[in-house]
DNA sequence: TGTACATCAGTGAACGCGCGTTCACTGATGTAC
DNA sequence: TGTACATCAGTGAACGCGCGTTCACTGATGTAC
């Protein structure tokens, strides 16, 4: 039976967030919109009232997913120093936790490849997340001149993607924490002037 | 009709080298057998006297193409001195031809966010690989102490996956090259002692 | 070296299953008077 | 403010489709004598 306008857009919210988890846990193509509307709570048959295509959850998951993620990175560094901002960004980003839970990680992370594949209004959210989260690096390095401290930015934050993609996929637990602590030690380095 | 024992050997190597590339272009799940048998030459009965599962072919397909990036590579950087062939490595991984043929090239940087969510095996397959690339790199450190030029190795490798695959999602062609040249320009900084 | 038979690579039909999408239906919400 | 009716959120059955896997069958290859 309908709805309220108010109960509408909050079971909306529910299965864009629903998704934006389902997507980051089982991947964008074994994540089935029945088991999804199920999670939410949900048959599958009232999905198109929402959405025109599976395509489309995708879009707004991803850019619900990221815009999430940069907000509480933000939030997180808010009021300190440039140095302990970029510390915390890459303790944060490149943690065991983060690296155990990708259902509510970056989902740069959690669907690189299946991104790479997606069409392009998916692209554009995964590449507007991407620079915001360049831009919270780029503010850090404001000992470098813009230019440099936005390719270097850049080059950051994909370091930063692949190093959870990869320490998801190592076999082998003491190679998989090396290669994060690796990664914020290197990428250090590359912040100094 | 039975084939020959070495028409048997040459067939599997097809179906082999077909599945890498296929999964590369479309994804593990998106690529389908019944498609990719055809693309063999073959019809999707015949798989399983080769492999007892597609899971099985996947991790073959993995260990095959990742043995042959960084046989390409070595070959592509022997006898060259360290800085040299360190400049090389990144060239050539780094490449706009490489982002542009994902069939043909990584299958970290293609696959990467499918192989976290993988069997056991597969990830087996795929830790190796990566460790062989990190293992190249790590040659050409050879001004650090070991231990150093290992840890470093593995965040640079893991930076390069992590470049490809952003270079391939994001819509913004500028942006996707200042990415590459960045990590390039990065990762030559981050190996100096 | 030749013959008889077992092996098995490859074909094509068939299996059950879950996929994305559509649709008739329900009944509460929203709207027009 | 109350009434009549249109709207539409959500349900559950149904659609065609491709998936991974199985199987009976074919006939050339491999093996045993």
């Amino acid at each position: 039976m309908r709805r309220s306008k108010t109960d509408t857009a909050r079971t909306r919210e529910r299965i864009v967030e629903t998704a934006s988890q389902q997507f980051r846990r089982h991947g964008i193509s074994d994540a089935g919109l029945s088991r999804l509307m199920a999670a939410a709570g949900l048959t599958h048959g009232g999905f198109y009232r929402h959405f025109a295509s599976k395509d489309q959850l995708v879009t707004e998951a991803c850019h619900e997913a990221l815009l999430s993620l940069t907000d509480g990175l933000e939030a997180r560094i808010a009021g300190k120093s440039p140095k302990r901002a970029l510390s915390l960004l890459l303790e944060t980003y490149l943690s065991r936790t983060h690296r155990d839970q990708p259902a509510t990680g970056c989902v740069l992370a959690a669907l690189g490849s299946e991104l790479a594949r997606s069409d392009a209004a998916t692209r554009d959210a995964a590449t507007n997340g991407f620079l915001r989260l360049a831009g919270l690096i780029a503010h850090q390095l404001k000992i470098l001149p813009p230019d440099e401290a936005q390719d270097r930015s850049l080059a950051i934050a994909a370091a930063m993607v692949g190093a959870i993609t990869l320490s998801r996929i190592i076999t082998d637990a003491p190679i998989s924490k090396a290669l994060l602590r690796g990664t914020k030690k290197y990428i250090l380095r590359a912040a100094r002037k």
